[in-house]
DNA sequence: GTTTTTGCAAAGAATTTGCAGCTTT
DNA sequence: AAAGCTGCAAATTCTTTGCAAAAAC
């Protein structure tokens, strides 16, 4: 079992408190939502998030589940599974390689390294089905955006 | 200087190579947009593509752009920098940790491992910035898809 | 010559936004 | 009562598709 989604009552706490702290109202669209969140394994999108809630709140809209899921992203209470991407990106470089994720500008940079492509990978992962390649992403701050935190690429 | 991208010419002949192989007409769109995904190090998105394709083909369109990218990606000659994702997807889990990926029905499980949160990153990191955390996601098949090879989750 | 490909324009799909009325505090 | 939220509908953005003319083999 899952530890973190599974203390439900103490997450639930903490987003009254974090709402409090930051202003912002409890609304039962935004206890549901983030309920629904919880109780999720599957890295649901919003609209599934909407989907699953109609039982409870029939009238509710899918912006609001948008709007909703986005002000607990920036609360801290939940994350996106990967960075949001505006389109998709190509890329001409064929072997296994890894990246850096600038979190500020985006700017991807590749890099290679023996090593993180031959890990020791957890016994678990045999259970879940075949590997067929590893890629390991860093997020960090690039240089450009450390030096001009505003700069975008 | 990158390995793979800089060695241009054989990667045109291999494309002049693998159109015959398929069936697949080379015109002088396809060549360009190929010739510009190897000449770009940053990841291009299909508009970057075909905004820089402009001062050589200045009638070419968007969708071309996107129909040859994919063409390129299905020959096996480019690939996508993360795999293709319909829509955002959210996670109540907070904790640092990592995703093993169905590449079939693309459903993605959540795994930790304290020896690959812990990874001794390449030197070269710190020339790129500041690291802030870093995530592993492998790809392959997953057992329900092993099982049945065509379902969708 | 046949078949594929292109460019255009329009369709689709996911996500965001403006606004008037309603809820929470 | 005041401020922030919601639902609706329309707008945006990215990507895909149908089709007739054009190009490649």
């Amino acid at each position: 079992m899952k530890k973190t989604t599974s203390c439900y009552k103490e997450r639930m706490a903490t987003f009254r408190q974090a709402a409090k702290e930051a202003g912002v109202k409890l609304t039962p669209q935004r206890l549901e939502i983030y309920r629904q969140v919880l109780a999720s394994d599957n890295h649901p999108s919003a609209d599934e998030i909407h989907t699953r809630i109609q039982r409870k709140l029939p009238m509710i809209s899918l912006d609001t589940v948008y709007r909703t899921l986005w002000l607990l992203a920036d609360l801290g209470l939940i994350n996106t599974v990967n960075p949001r991407e505006e389109s998709i990106r190509f890329d001409a470089k064929l072997e296994e390689h890894h990246h850096f994720r600038c979190e500020t500008c985006g700017k991807i940079i590749d890099f290679e390294s023996a090593e993180l492509t031959q890990l020791p990978l957890p016994p678990v992962l045999a259970d879940f089905g075949q590997t067929l390649s590893v890629q390991i992403e860093v997020r960090g701050i690039c240089i450009a955006c450390q030096k001009t935190p505003s700069s975008k690429v």
